[in-house]
DNA sequence: TTATCTGCAAAATCTTTGCACTTGG
DNA sequence: CCAAGTGCAAAGATTTTGCAGATAA
């Protein structure tokens, strides 16, 4: 749903938030990366390449502000950096398959997890809003 | 199965590393806090209260080598600082409820994701050896 | 004995903050 | 115009590293 420009800029509007050239480069990047999982370093480096005055702050103000309205994702992935991922409605079918050999991380869709975060609800009182699936082993090539 | 000092000292003694007073001392905060998810400064502090002269090296030091034998997890619930958690043979059945009003992470436990895993090695040829599955949401207080 | 381990201080990362200047609406 | 946004430099927070002295086996 949230994965084309026009929509993201709707909802910086919406909450009256500005719409910057700063702010629009980020944007774009993040459109031209869906599932590299990027981190902010990354954004930045190729944020300097189309404006090299846009400072590592703004990239951290941004990336925070597009998670405060919920298009953006905060991942983890144990090398110490937080990268970031779009959302769009089929995310909450996305799982990621992380090789322990040589770091790469795929994507996986299945969706099974609903009927669990019912029970979770009836069992533990606990009111699922999102999950994070992550596999770790070993990848087709590194095996 | 590696829930007692014994079995991770003998994990320990079979790599050919040395049992000293500092690494007992982080093992046993270990034991006496599962299912803490306790961060690295948490064990410092601990560990301080037993032994003033211990170093926070060393808690790093002794994290990373328990993690290598694979007696101990490495977390991130996004506070910015890794948790840790020791390993059983359970835990793999064993999942993280995290609310997002008051910070709290609660424990879940599912078996549900060994077939899961057999149908990613077929169609993406990923062998998993490990998974982390963790829930954000509203817990029962909160709600 | 001696390879391993420890603690300190310093460095390396990653991320956040204060502040003066700039700018989108 | 002016509240919101930006960039810089400095500060914070967490984790890692170099090295000399200590110690388990």
């Amino acid at each position: 749903m949230v994965d084309n420009f026009d929509a993201i800029c709707s909802k910086l509007k919406e909450e009256k938030y500005k719409i910057t050239p700063q702010r629009e480069i980020i944007i774009n990047i993040l459109l031209d990366n869906l599932n590299k999982h990027l981190s902010a370093e990354e954004i930045y480096d190729i944020a300097k390449g189309i404006n090299p005055d846009l400072g590592m702050t703004t990239i951290y103000r941004t990336l925070d502000l597009l998670v405060e309205l919920g298009v953006l994702q905060k991942l983890e992935f144990g090398d110490g950096r937080t990268r970031y991922e779009l959302q769009d409605e089929d995310m909450h079918h996305h799982h990621h398959l992380i090789c322990l050999k040589c770091g790469k991380v795929e994507e996986f869709e299945m969706d099974l997890l609903e009927a669990l975060e019912q029970k979770i609800l009836e069992k533990k009182g606990f009111e699922v809003m999102d999950h994070k699936l992550k596999f770790y082993g070993t990848c087709s090539e590194c095996r």
